[in-house]
DNA sequence: AGCCAGGCACCGC
DNA sequence: GCGGTGCATGGC
């Protein structure tokens, strides 16, 4: 259906692109069709055609996929290992990964990670998106363009720091415009920010993160998990404390209880159980509240 | 129309 | 430390 050049990619295992692309880590893709979307990243884009156990690669090159989207989809982990056993002797996970079986853990870039969960916080997926689309549309490249789709990448950080309150704000960012601001001003202001936090242990990566304004425990865990490879971290939000408490533990439980108790629970494992469990609860429980 | 959305800072105790 | 409240914006 599509004719350009493309690789291809065989024998995947526990893969699936609506279950990556939809579980709600990620924002920056457009769906085209069942099995067949759009990835933007690294500022690059790539389209993908899924059938069975094999990936249609368009616009990239073998050298291309090894060196960034092979590490990307976190293709060097067995997640038939994982899944085994996080979902051992519990039929809550057991169930969630049934239905979410190609969920894989995306190695996302920590700015945009960072700045996407920022914008993140009382709103709702559609929302994120179309708000760092509109990011990328004013300040990043135009990557892409055949005269039907375009793409714009995300702005890179010599960009980023020009913008001020006023550009947040009319970006539709609201009230999270003079966090952006902090974020990236701070970032900016310290070379190898992310190395840094990179080279230091989770739990001080997360106060450093904490120390901007407008970032606290679950965006500091999200910037973490999916932009760090913290995959230990059990970020919790309104969806995983409602549905720990209503899996596991009790209403009205203490977040640092719920932390705790995951980190008991899955260990090093404990991000991947979260994702299982957050996407199959919330596809469940959506429009109940 | 009003309520809600992958939270957070700020304010009272 | 904790619980309550306001916050910009868009979709329903």
């Amino acid at each position: 259906m599509v004719k350009d050049k493309h690789i291809q990619i065989e024998a995947l295992n526990d893969f699936n692109l609506q279950h990556i692309f939809e579980c709600g880590q990620s924002f920056r893709y457009l769906k085209e069709s069942q099995n067949d979307y759009w990835i933007v990243a690294f500022g690059k884009v790539i389209r993908l055609i899924q059938e069975e156990n094999s990936l249609k690669v368009y616009h990239t090159t073998e050298e291309e996929w090894k060196k960034l989207w092979f590490d990307y989809f976190d293709l060097g982990r067995d997640y038939g290992s994982i899944k085994a056993t996080i979902s051992k002797d519990d039929s809550h996970l057991k169930e969630a990964i049934k239905q979410k079986w190609g969920v894989r853990l995306l190695n996302q870039e920590p700015l945009e990670t960072l700045i996407s969960f920022i914008i993140s916080q009382n709103k709702n997926i559609p929302h994120i998106m179309s708000i760092l689309e509109l990011i990328s549309k004013e300040y990043g490249d135009l990557i892409f363009d055949d005269g039907n789709r375009s793409f714009y990448c995300f702005p890179s950080l010599s960009v980023l720091k020009t913008l001020t309150i006023e550009d947040f704000r009319r970006l539709k960012c609201g009230f999270r415009a003079p966090y952006l601001v902090d974020a990236i001003q701070r970032i900016a202001n310290e070379p190898d920010y992310f190395k840094q936090i990179q080279q230091i242990p989770t739990g001080e990566a997360k106060q450093k993160l904490m120390e901007i304004h407008g970032v606290g425990e679950k965006v500091a865990e999200c910037t973490l998990l999916f932009g760090c490879g913290r995959h230990e971290l059990y970020p919790v939000d309104v969806w995983v404390k409602r549905l720990t408490e209503d899996l596991y533990l009790q209403k009205d439980t203490n977040n640092a209880v719920i932390r705790s108790f995951a980190k008991q629970k899955w260990g090093e494992l404990a991000g991947y159980a979260q994702q299982y469990l957050f996407y199959a609860y919330r596809d469940r429980n959506k429009g109940k509240g």
